[in-house]
DNA sequence: CTGTTAGCGCTTTCAC
DNA sequence: GTGAAAGCGCTAACAG
């Protein structure tokens, strides 16, 4: 292997001098700068980060788990997050726990080894609160709490699920079936939180709120209207077969059934068993998508989703990785971890918007944007404009 | 931040026990294991894992550079080589060219700066043969030809495309319509190739094998059954909007189709406008979705769908992902690089399977295995028994 | 079994 | 402007 010192023999210059020319730093002559040039063509010289990682102590790599990729919603994430982590120069590591189990204990290893700068959790945490407090290394999650000293980001749930109530109340449902994943991961188990009905939910903005929770809220609206509501358990997201045995039980199992609300791939095999057995979307049945990614679009036919707004989801949590792995490098940890508190308990940011392509339908919003964090927890919903 | 100096002076021992200790490597009595482990708790100490890779030369990281990770093949893809390469004690460095245009050129870099290890090459090329002839570094392709010292994993499209053109001869159809990518990606440009008939590229089992190559054979296949063929052009596949106005143009600019063949994400877009038209399928219009994964079972009704085989797929790149690296660290490189190109041109591996699960349609392959090295041309096919 | 020693290949003060 | 020198934190001969 030819190394910098090769290069600066033959150009007969010192091996810092060669340094300089190849990162573009410092003051070199344009002749040195010439020579320098002309011998790294010569000898075909390719730096080897690897040593630059070791003096830096970073390698500009953030790993990112998430479930999986099976589905659109963190496919699409992910490669939104990949487009941002380029955009500032750094690259990610990739890990779907549904194809590596030990994922997350893995990547916190290699990010406490240096490794990795930094890490986006996505996926359900196997450790307590402690676990991540100890970490002490940029750690960013994503649509779930993990410890009061790390950011999160993720949609607005709560506003989600009171999207999809008013829908369906507005459109005079009478039984309502949500298919959805494991209810015991309805609350971050680890924070000691016990399942939490939809008004202490409403009540604690500041608490966690992974994607399920919206299904709680859903279940409050609709108790207080008045409208009968069953849950169908998926009881591993990652098993896609499952969504459809799930949309069968969701037929079979209820009486009466005239809404299903569901997670996209599952609302998809909804409207295939709908279809299966002669009911007719949306005359009969009203189906909701949540999560609506492109899915939607080739369902069959287009369908009622709540979606995400995925690619300011992976802006800010790129943002944010970088704000951290500032934090842990520059900061004064005391400091900074003080005002890291307030930003865990009050970064919340989410985006839901409902699309509704269905004709015939008795609702329609049209896409909105919702900044939790700056506004009081219900009043932006009266804008959405029920008909 | 606290080294294995720190260790080994907390423990009375020197560094290269505690490195000894670390790497459960080599012979340390139970006493001096346990004062060194101790040290470590107490300290609280963690690797670096730079040094180590600076020292050894690696990362044990692969670059994975794919087009998008929005379509469903790739992402199973994805997931199936990061399992694959778990297994190896590997990690995936992902890069989806849809998100990350100057993807190439970057991992290919980080591949000669020792950033990683390996490439997993799944993109269009955006250089030439000589190109990746100089690289002399680990890497694989995915359903391409890159240069000849390169081996290539991917499907075998040929017997893609016959099984195809064979399922519609059998099905009795007058007029296919095929949708796809661009025409001029049919062949590697770079290799100087000028568009191939099928009966050129059935002859030529050692030439490159892109995807769309399918498609050249169905044709011909086609044609010799007088059969009329029209192709609609997809020009970005990145571009999922652009599949529903494909889908659009193959019932509007042709006239009697009866019969589709498509990206499965385009055959979902299909079966949704044909229901719109109150086209009936199978009745009036066959589909069939090529390289069909999982979206098959979420286009409102199962469909016909030409399947590879991804989980094998992945398993044999990351194979030969290790056994480039072995080959370029370990070896002596002349013989080596002989022994490659006799590789390259054999080593085409394929599976194609077609699944039907449409009743009343009047063909019905089982799901078979083709491995492409292992037979001649055409033999296999009879096996399949067209009903 | 354990310590000494010499790097891995590059970056960066700090003199000159 | 450029060079000398001191590491980044760990590994692996090689002695003992």
């Amino acid at each position: 292997m030819v190394g910098i010192r090769d290069v600066a023999k033959k150009a007969g210059v010192s091996t810092s001098t060669v340094s300089l020319v190849i990162n573009n730093s410092g003051y070199v002559s344009q002749n040195t700068r010439d020579r320098v040039t002309a011998a790294m063509k010569e000898l075909n010289y390719i730096p080897n980060d690897l040593a630059k990682n070791l003096y830096k102590g970073r390698t500009d790599t953030v790993g990112v788990i998430m479930p999986t990729l099976q589905h659109p919603f963190f496919a699409s994430l992910v490669g939104r997050i990949q487009h941002y982590l380029d955009l500032q120069g750094m690259r990610a590591l990739l890990c779907s726990t549904a194809d590596q189990e030990t994922g997350e204990k893995q990547y916190v290893d290699m990010l406490q080894r240096h490794t990795l700068d930094a890490l986006i959790m996505g996926s359900h945490s196997q450790n307590a609160q402690e676990y991540w407090e100890e970490i002490k290394r940029p750690v960013v999650a994503f649509d779930r709490y993990l410890c009061d000293s790390i950011p999160t980001v993720g949609a607005d749930h709560i506003s989600g699920g009171r999207l999809v109530a008013r829908a369906l109340i507005a459109a005079g449902v009478q039984h309502v079936v949500t298919i959805g994943g494991p209810r015991d991961r309805f609350h971050d188990r680890d924070r000691g939180i016990e399942l939490l009905n939809a008004r202490e939910l409403s009540s604690r903005p500041d608490s966690s709120f992974p994607t399920v929770r919206y299904q709680l809220v859903l279940e409050d609206e609709l108790a207080t209207a008045g409208i009968e509501a069953d849950y169908v358990i998926v009881e591993d997201l990652a098993d896609l077969s499952l969504f459809l045995t799930a949309a069968r039980s969701a037929f079979e199992d209820f009486d009466n059934v005239d809404a299903i609300v569901a997670p996209d791939l599952a609302a998809a095999a909804v409207l295939q068993e709908a279809e299966r057995r002669g009911i007719r979307v949306p005359e009969d049945l009203q189906v909701i998508a949540y999560d609506g990614t492109y899915v939607s679009l080739f369902a069959g036919k287009q369908i009622s989703a709540i979606t995400q707004n995925i690619d300011e989801t992976a802006r800010r949590l790129v943002a944010h990785v970088m704000q951290e792995i500032e934090r842990y490098s520059g900061g004064s940890s005391a400091v900074a971890a003080r005002s890291v508190l307030e930003k865990a308990s009050n970064d919340f940011q989410g985006y839901v918007s409902v699309t509704d392509n269905v004709e015939g339908v008795p609702y329609r919003f049209d896409a909105v944007k919702l900044e939790y964090i700056e506004r009081e927890t219900t009043t932006p919903l009266d804008d959405l404009g029920v008909e």
